[in-house]
DNA sequence: TGTTGTGAAGGCGTTCACAGCC
DNA sequence: GGCTGTGAACGCCTTCACAACA
């Protein structure tokens, strides 16, 4: 098996959740075609992403709703749970464990870490607020094996030193800063200040209305 | 002036964050090669990146951190602001609202949006949450430029294409949805449910521990 | 005829390497 | 000597196009 692209796992998120919504509506078997279209890209490549895990279709057929949707969440992991920590239970961290997106992903969160003194001992949602000093210990005797990051930017390195110390292989950060951890820790960013300066790029930049239809797959 | 990719923008995020911190240090001038190594790229990409714009280096020198801060926040549009609608007042839309981010980047938040009878009417930090069914006249009356989708997947693309219909230039999605919109209105996506499954995938696949540090700008 | 699976071609972003300037 | 700016080389990801199969 080749390296898998980072842009090649997001699809692979994308086909399972149009995978689930075509389930709900009844039907058996789905094409490439019909798979891309819903997100905005080629048949092309659909086939190419699930070549690389193997076979999953039939010449003439498609592939099988139910068969693809199972083989595409043994491969995302989507079969087993994992015990999170989230560290700041400010804002950001409040939203997370209000969201209640983790659960549904299979991530279960059973630790809150802050390092405010007011904040510590408090309830944030059903867990207790903890105190981040004992961060590495606590997280290490928890069996804590992925941590998500919601201090702000300037202790988020530290904190994900800490996380690493206590044994966790994945990192889910939040706070507007680049990481740096061992290879062999799982790290996933999402920098709401990077979107947000983006967007204004392409506000900045757009010139020439054209009001065109992004273009679907036409294969 | 080539096309800017997307990935050179995130960069340019990036060089502006570093320049700030940089600038509070009070350093008057920076090479491509610190410049890089504080996020974890090459001293080449930089220089790249930024020839995209223009020369702003002098050789033997570096950069000077005032005029190239400056520079970038104008490429990147850092010195205006728009008017913003959030439309979904539940748990994501709220978060963003305390989350005071907005504001930062140029982003005033001055009208919220709900479908829930029993939102409308209530308060949402300094705002009332105002009806959706009326977001498309309400948002072209109130000259709002940029729309914020924080709505249930099913009705993300109906609200894009209402925002659309009120004209906005702008759109920050973090509905976990594919969405559509003409060509010459800006999209960015926050895909949460993406990046959980992203790391998801990440853990499972991790084999051979390494231990071995991400390798920083050698040249 | 319809659709997959895949080698080959193409396109795009990153890295190299060096001329040019301080 | 130090550092930028950039054409050329490289490598990776996407798209093409078609053989294989239902």
């Amino acid at each position: 098996m080749p390296r898998i692209s980072e842009s090649t796992v997001r699809r692979l998120s994308h086909y399972y959740r149009v995978l689930e919504e075509v389930a709900a509506e009844g039907k058996r078997m789905i094409s490439s075609r019909r798979l891309a279209e819903r997100e905005g890209i080629t048949s092309a490549q659909v086939r190419k992403d699930l070549s690389y895990f193997g076979s999953f279709g039939r010449r003439g057929l498609g592939y099988s709703v139910p068969h693809l949707r199972e083989e595409i969440g043994a491969i995302l992991g989507l079969d087993r749970r994992w015990r999170v920590a989230v560290v700041g239970a400010g804002n950001i961290g409040s939203a997370l464990l209000a969201y209640g997106g983790f659960a549904r992903q299979g991530f279960d969160v059973v630790a809150v870490f802050d390092q405010d003194a007011r904040r510590i001992g408090q309830r944030a949602g059903e867990l207790e607020v903890l105190d981040i000093g004992r961060l590495a210990e606590t997280a290490a005797e928890m069996s804590i094996e992925v941590g998500v990051i919601a201090t702000p930017a300037r202790s988020a390195q530290a904190v994900a030193d800490a996380l690493v110390a206590a044994g966790v292989r994945g990192i889910l950060n939040f706070a507007p800063r680049k990481l740096f951890v061992p290879d062999d820790v799982a790290l996933r960013s999402v920098d709401m200040t990077m979107e947000f300066e983006s967007l204004s790029f392409a506000l900045t930049q757009a010139r020439a209305p054209r009001r065109r239809r992004t273009p679907r797959d036409t294969a």
